[in-house]
DNA sequence: ATAGCTCTGTGTCTTTAGAACACTATCAAA
DNA sequence: TTTGATAGTGTTCTAAAGACACAGAGCTAT
């Protein structure tokens, strides 16, 4: 048996992609710094890996000590390892030398990007975050170390799997309206869809169960509630069905 | 700067594809043992990287001292890292003895797959590689380590990537036939394709040159020969377009 | 030379999915 | 009761996918 022992070499990052309603957010980290004059830095969270642990582990652990949550869904982007990428910027140095115990170690770094359902929490200080919050996707133009590509990784990853894998719902509260639904496809997609057909596509597959509830408390007319029907949706995709574009 | 030095921690595997325009091979090494009772193993090959050297570079590396190309078409996979993926047999454990200088570390992969022209070139033997040779996708059934995790993977991103990227062009010769190139998309997706609806989408795409060729020395009447049209691919692809599925 | 084999190359019809498009209904708040 | 905001609904046109069968060219063996 392994002693429990962080591995200098090895990293998890992970992309937490959170909905409003409105827009697509991203969870941060504040690696700011106490001297003025050093630019704050925001990341991704992320941590060494335990040598006891599997890469998903790691990824679970990290989500989990950062927003108490367990059991979301979580798909791994890809390894990230050019020899420089956590050493370029001073700031980032900066930052190394306070948080590991060998700063100058090179680190392979493997993203994972995670869907949550945003008020379900609120995110949490932790070992490696001082504290986090929630950035809208549009706004965030550079981030420490190479997160800025983890970033768009994991945002290309989630644009073609969402395509093929109807894992939306992993985003939206457990009962939402279509108009949330269409809502959300339009700012994944980055562009307009038409509504009726939006309605007739997802509404054909059969994937969502209508639960002859409405809306209260809305200013307008309150719209129809649905929830994602899980077994609809296996059986649809062992027939190899996988066309969940817009 | 940093030495050149082996990082006992990542590795690269790469999982390479030929087709000899009958069906898919991948490249194998043997990891034979001197000892006959214990069983051959057979793996993808692959090796640890330096410290210097990016993770596509580490792969580009393995994939050149093997077969002695460069500028081949190669895309990651994914990190696999359960930590006892290399130490579960006996026969794994024996084999890593004779390669490695810290049998026990834990080793984090990253994959990566290949497409190549097999007639290409006749695989060479290297310092991770006694020996090296094409086996059948199709008869591959078990493989050292996790790496009938890793073939499989692989399997299954090429045919996820093949239905949005034209790539099976880098498994045909340069210049190829219309039923060669259907016959490798019936191998890939491992089903039966109509031949004149494939001809005509095919076509009707315009990303083929007809080279106004035709193949000789075929006991048949020949084939023209086509060859794959970057430039319009290039146009095509910066319209947006991605349905390259058949 | 010719009969036979093997692969090449071609068109139409039907079905299905995608795109474009505008108005009425319902509820709450003022 | 008027206003504002969003919900909800069908049809038509177009493009792509799927199903399907036979004649022709070139080689080979006799």
């Amino acid at each position: 048996m392994k002693k429990k022992e962080l591995n200098p070499n090895v990293s998890v990052d992970c992309v937490i992609f959170g909905f409003d309603l409105e827009q697509l957010y991203v969870l941060l980290i504040d690696g700011g710094s106490t001297e003025s004059h050093i630019p704050t830095r925001m990341a991704v969270p992320g941590d060494l890996i335990y040598d006891t642990e599997t890469l998903d582990e790691a990824a679970r652990r990290v989500l989990k000590e950062l927003t108490g949550i367990e059991n979301i869904y979580l798909e791994q982007i890809g390894a990230f390892g050019d020899p420089d990428r956590i050493g370029k910027k001073a700031s980032d140095r900066k930052w190394l030398e306070s948080i590991r115990a060998m700063p100058e170690a090179r680190v392979i770094t493997v993203a994972y990007y995670s869907l949550v359902r945003m008020p379900n929490f609120n995110p949490k200080a932790s070992s490696f975050a001082k504290s986090a919050g929630w950035a809208p996707v549009k706004e965030v133009h550079d981030l420490a170390f190479d997160h800025y590509n983890i970033l768009q990784s994991g945002l290309e990853q989630l644009k073609r799997k969402i395509k093929i894998q109807p894992i939306g719902f992993n985003l939206l509260p457990e009962k939402f309206t279509l108009s949330q639904l269409h809502k959300l496809y339009e700012c994944i997609y980055d562009k307009e869809l038409d509504k009726r057909n939006f309605r007739r596509k997802i509404l054909n597959l059969n994937i969502l169960t209508n639960l002859d509830e409405k809306q209260i408390g809305v200013p307008h007319k309150p719209s129809q509630l649905f929830k994602f029907n899980e077994e609809n949706y296996k059986k649809l995709s062992e027939e190899g069905f996988d066309n969940f574009g817009f």
